[in-house]
DNA sequence: TATTGTTATACTCTATAACTATA
DNA sequence: TATAGTTATAGAGTATAACAATA
């Protein structure tokens, strides 16, 4: 069981920190898995940073465009990446100056346009999703087989659990 | 196993709709802790913010010094929450300025500062911690014993996996 | 009327770096 | 010299809301 040793073997304090044995699992569990994300998250973000000149954001919307090689609305990307549509067209301003997406008018709504990667930056994403593969199997590929089987599937419940709660879903 | 059907039980779609099959399991997993984490988090932040007008940065700050009684140094603060004392003393300042922390100076070295809770600040993150609590056990509760302690336990394993991992730690 | 995308604005959080006052 | 904390600055990310063009 996950009673007392698993606890405290963390070394270095960090959110976690602030749980004592009273509270309640629910809770313990979320700020472990909330300090373990940041962990990641935030070497993630300082690498493509200082490797790569980029940001989180940017790299998640080019990864979504490398499957969507016909594009994707701006609509379509918003809700994928979960925030406004503003802000992905600021995303997308600064991807397009720098000529890595374009914008694409489609004939038949003429509102709207298809964004999608340019050969520059189809070339681009890929050599950063490549070194990105390594840091992320750097940091989780120790896992045992069993964790890592046991993680996925618990994760899979419990965004079935989270979604519903969600305030403010159309 | 965790092959094909767990993959596809999400229904909305998010960052982890990137992935495709080919992609190894690592990546797999890291994009499926993602999208879990923030869709707690945000939601989590946005109750914050409805409800109790603050933040989650600010949320955590009360929290460390809940559990610190005598108060808490400002580096102290800052390594726990991982961020940079110019960041500490922001959201002091503000804590401050609404009465909820106070910065008691400290006889033995006129340098620093103890930050602890007051009354007000007390009572007021009680509340809110109450809360929280609730909004974690909406999302978390249903989550079967088997999965959780998984959880646990694997985060335990995962987190000391990414920390030696950190780069441009002191 | 509703939807697509843009623009403008404001705010929080963050890192960096220069600074002060102590130690 | 090193440490504790402050200040200033700049940038990313976000939400909100008003807006134009089109459906």
């Amino acid at each position: 069981m996950s009673a007392t040793p698993a606890t405290t073997i963390q070394n270095i304090p960090d959110l976690e920190s602030r749980t004592v044995p009273e509270d309640h699992q629910d809770l313990r569990l979320w700020l472990r898995m909330l300090s373990c994300c940041n962990l990641v998250e935030t070497e993630i973000r300082s690498r493509l940073r200082t490797e790569f000149e980029t940001t989180l954001p940017r790299f998640d919307l080019m990864a979504q465009l490398l499957r969507a090689p016909a594009g994707m609305k701006m609509s379509e990307l918003s809700r994928h990446m979960m925030v406004t549509n503003g802000n992905i067209t600021g995303i997308t301003d600064q991807l397009e100056k720098e000529g890595m997406v374009e914008r694409v008018k489609v004939a038949t709504d003429r509102r709207s346009s298809l964004i999608r990667l340019t050969a520059k930056g189809k070339r681009s994403f890929k050599k950063m999703a490549k070194s990105h593969e390594e840091w992320i199997r750097a940091m989780f590929g120790g896992l045992s087989e069993t964790s890592r089987s046991a993680l996925f599937d618990a994760l899979a419940e419990l965004k079935l659990l989270a979604q519903p709660q969600l305030s403010g879903r159309p």
